[in-house]
DNA sequence: GTGAAAGCGCTAACAT
DNA sequence: ATGTTAGCGCTTTCAC
């Protein structure tokens, strides 16, 4: 206890206190700063800095070699106290480049979506590139609607998290030359030069069957949720099959799709039965495990008393929950930057250094096993 | 229990089960499906459709009362069967819009931002615009520089989340005859013609004060982070200040700005004597709930046994902790949803319908006061 | 060092 | 019902 003792009705201000300030009402409205009847263009720029469009041009482009000092400062000026902006349309329309990169997501309320499109931008803000983010609520025709709609903006580039298997999904990317990243779905056929980045769904899985293997547990049921043909789901679940099977214990398969969490709290009530095996839960994504912990309130059951429960992705609240959720944690962010380091690449070099990207899980131990 | 009984070694398929495929190597590769030389334009399509441009024109524009059936059938096949795309760069250099409303956020890292994006995204997809996202990482400099690009992006709408309250930050916007929303932040002065859409900080937090005033408590201990004078926590403060001076409480004030979560454990610790009059603890938004569960755990005290817990923006979680922390829920989805709609009134009326839109907050009651 | 002019792909006013 | 054509704002040869 450092010895300070506030009284009541007086603000104790620790640290940054003193910026507390007055929150006026809005009163003030801002009104146009400059009398403009028209937009600006390069070829005003160029009337009223005395030289032609093409200088400008080369001003804007960097081109300075290409005049005088004297010239670049005029130009210069005039631009600022125009305020002059260029226009992207016009400039992209010429050069073929937008320094734009299309995103394309099943779930932008998933957070993974948030935490992959941070990372992306990570990467690709520094090198001046834009993202136009898409989200298609995991429907194959809303994807395809998606994908003509970015190449129709010409984006430079496009990373897509795929709804679908279907190999022509990808045709009006390739036809149109665009250089695609493909991330956490699981694709069958990617195009030449594309790039796919996942995680290592089989090899977690497993590493993670055996463990519960060795912890006594006899039985795991997966909680699953596999909406679309691609889902990273699936070669965990497969995994989960193919370990278990090996290892003699037994494999409950829960698909929640079509379910509410009573649903799933029954049956999770019917894998704690007291003849049952040495059980452990196992939710295959994070939105699932908010799912799986909802019901098990429901349905009284604790962990790790009478369910072991373990879980891929936790979005880093895990830890309060309980004495701390055992999980198969991914590095989102990181998927996002390799993903955005790929996009970079095919853009500059016409291909990616590494086709295959697997991205490695973390085993954080908790007390819920 | 429902009767079944799986064994050992054996998948039990519990709804949709069936489902699990098997899961290919990569080894198809697409390749062009079409060999072609240059861009489709819109020149081509006519030419081989033996119509002229404007037909074409015509044609994508849904003008078909301007040609016969017959032309219309040939123009379409065409299109068909060339996987024409339109560019629209050409187009929005033509008619000047763009269908892309742009988005700032401070911090995309922030589920705030994702949820935020949802909502807009629910009310403007039906409507075909799209979204360009950018985050400034609270940067006011990178603030505008963001503003200048979505500017000559030539967006038809903006929203942002500011990170600054300088109305000259707005000039560009104001320039351009952009319409634009600002959302969350809280600002002095806004643009004619722009809608502000916040949350009802002020009276939530006074009335979260008076109900733990009424509980007993003495002392409210908030935790801040007011990285931006713009932040909507400012208000909270403010109302918590104000208010705890009108009942006669005390109010500690704790800003974790450049301090690690140990410093934190530390202030709680502090706050949580034995001598200490009943104190509860109060972060001002999400994240800062993060911080303080772990400043909790790691100072080894117990709510609401050592210190009370109420927070804003729990993002879903705090039902799982403890015994369900005592919540101001934002419906941040709505706020979304309401700048949505602002912005396209903007854009189409000239207007907003409201110009301040106060979305309220919810009270979930839990088991940390 | 600087400028004139030809497009990029499209829309729309104005023919026919 | 269909076609001609002039730009939208910019970049980029190619001249000077």
């Amino acid at each position: 206890m450092s010895g300070h003792m506030p009284q009541p009705g007086k603000t104790i201000l620790v640290e940054g206190g003193g910026r507390i300030p007055f929150i006026p009402p809005i009163t003030h409205r801002i009104e146009e700063t400059m009398a403009r009847r028209k937009t600006i263009t390069i070829k005003e720029v160029a009337r009223m800095a005395g030289v032609s469009v093409t200088t400008v041009s080369n001003y804007l482009n960097g081109q300075m070699a290409r005049m005088s000092a004297d010239t670049r400062e005029k130009v210069g000026k005039v631009i600022e106290d125009l305020h002059y902006q260029p226009s992207s349309a016009a400039q992209s329309m010429r050069s073929n480049s937008t320094k734009i990169i299309g995103v394309i997501v099943g779930d932008i309320s998933n957070i993974f979506s948030s935490m992959l499109f941070g990372g992306i931008q990570k990467v690709i803000k520094p090198r001046n590139y834009s993202l136009m983010l898409l989200s298609t609520g995991n429907d194959p025709a809303d994807e395809n609607l998606c994908i003509n709609k970015l190449i129709r903006q010409n984006v430079d580039g496009l990373i897509i998290q795929p709804t679908q298997d279907d190999p022509e999904a990808f045709y009006p990317i390739v036809n149109a030359h665009t250089p695609l990243v493909i991330v956490d779905g699981i694709v069958k056929a990617t195009p030449k030069n594309a790039a796919h980045v996942i995680s290592d769904n089989t090899p977690s899985s497993k590493a993670m069957c055996r463990e519960l293997h060795e912890r006594g547990y006899r039985r795991i049921v997966t909680v699953s949720e596999t909406t679309a043909p691609t889902s990273s789901q699936l070669p965990r679940l497969e995994a989960v099959r193919h370990c278990t099977a090996k290892l003699g214990m037994e494999h409950v398969m829960l698909d929640v799709r079509g379910h509410d969490d009573a649903w799933l709290a029954e049956r999770l009530r019917e894998n704690a039965g007291p003849d049952a095996p040495r059980t452990a839960v196992f939710p295959l994504m994070g939105p699932l495990l908010f799912r799986t912990l909802t019901a098990l309130q429901a349905a009284g059951l604790e962990f790790p008393g009478d369910l072991g429960l373990v879980s891929f992705d936790d979005w880093n609240w895990g830890r309060f929950i309980g004495g701390g959720v055992d999980l198969l944690q991914r590095d989102i962010d990181e998927i996002g930057r390799l993903a955005g380091e790929s996009i970079l690449q095919i853009i500059e070099q016409g291909h990616p250094e590494q086709t295959e990207i697997s991205v490695p899980t973390r085993r954080i131990a908790g007390h819920s096993l």
